[in-house]
DNA sequence: GCGACAG
DNA sequence: ATCTTGTCGC
């Protein structure tokens, strides 16, 4: 807990050193759990390049997993499989170290406004940005949780074109904290984009967009496959 | 007591 | 997250 506070006063959230324009890679990194061990995950880490080919992968195999799955408490299952993934590849090929990352979950579209997006950029200093295929729900009751998921499924109608969305706010002081983003034109279902840290919001949209050939961005796609298919 | 809640 | 199954479309 007081490690979460520490690395949330380093938290950026604007562009820093980012050229959407010129971006040469973009990474990835997603976990996956064996249903059957509850102790073994497996960590994938992808790079694409700016034509979102597949550049680099590694998968690292977790067997000791303890640590559960608690909603709102993401990072604190993940953040240091993420993070030994990343110290690797600086070890070992540092030449391919991406521009700008996605991260499987959210960034400060968040309870607390520190999700594992924002976790990780500011734990290993990357640029990143937040992305889920679910929202984000803050509310406690039963009942206001009912009208939240309301309120989304009557937004998600709203987006007719790629690149449409809707902003998240914060429930109670209604700041901006995200958007639903509708990314192909198939798509009903709108994925969910945070800022992670170092970036801006537009750019977050702009490269996430850039990256979706289908529903989920590509770079996650892959980290996602490769992951899954390392487990069986 | 049980299920639901980013993954 | 994980599992299954089926269905549609290229």
């Amino acid at each position: 807990m007081s490690v979460n506070l520490e690395l949330r006063k380093r938290l950026i959230l604007n562009d820093v050193d980012i050229d959407a324009s010129k971006l040469s890679s973009i990474g990835a990194i997603d976990v996956s759990y064996s249903k059957h061990d509850l102790s073994t995950a497996v960590t994938t880490l992808v790079v694409l390049n700016d034509r979102l080919e597949l550049i680099y992968s590694h998968s690292s195999t977790i067997n000791d997993l303890t640590t559960p799955y608690i909603p709102g408490f993401l990072a604190f299952r993940e953040l240091e499989y993420l993070k030994k993934e990343v110290d690797l590849l600086r070890e070992t090929k540092s030449h391919l170290m991406p521009d700008i990352w996605l991260v499987d979950g959210n960034g400060i579209l968040h309870r607390n406004g520190f999700g594992l997006a924002s976790h990780f950029g500011v734990a290993c200093d990357l640029v990143t940005i937040g992305v889920s295929k679910n929202p984000y729900i803050f509310d406690c009751s039963e009942l206001s949780k009912r009208s939240a998921k309301n309120q989304y499924k009557i937004l998600m109608k709203t987006l007719k074109n790629v690149g449409d969305y809707f902003y998240i706010s914060h429930p109670i002081d209604k700041t901006i904290l995200g958007v639903g983003l509708k990314t192909t034109l198939e798509s009903t279902n709108p994925i969910f984009v945070s800022i992670g840290h170092k970036c801006s919001l537009n750019t977050a949209i702009a490269i996430t967009l850039k990256c979706c050939k289908y529903r989920i961005p590509e770079p996650i796609r892959f980290a996602d496959s490769i992951s899954r298919r390392h487990l069986i």
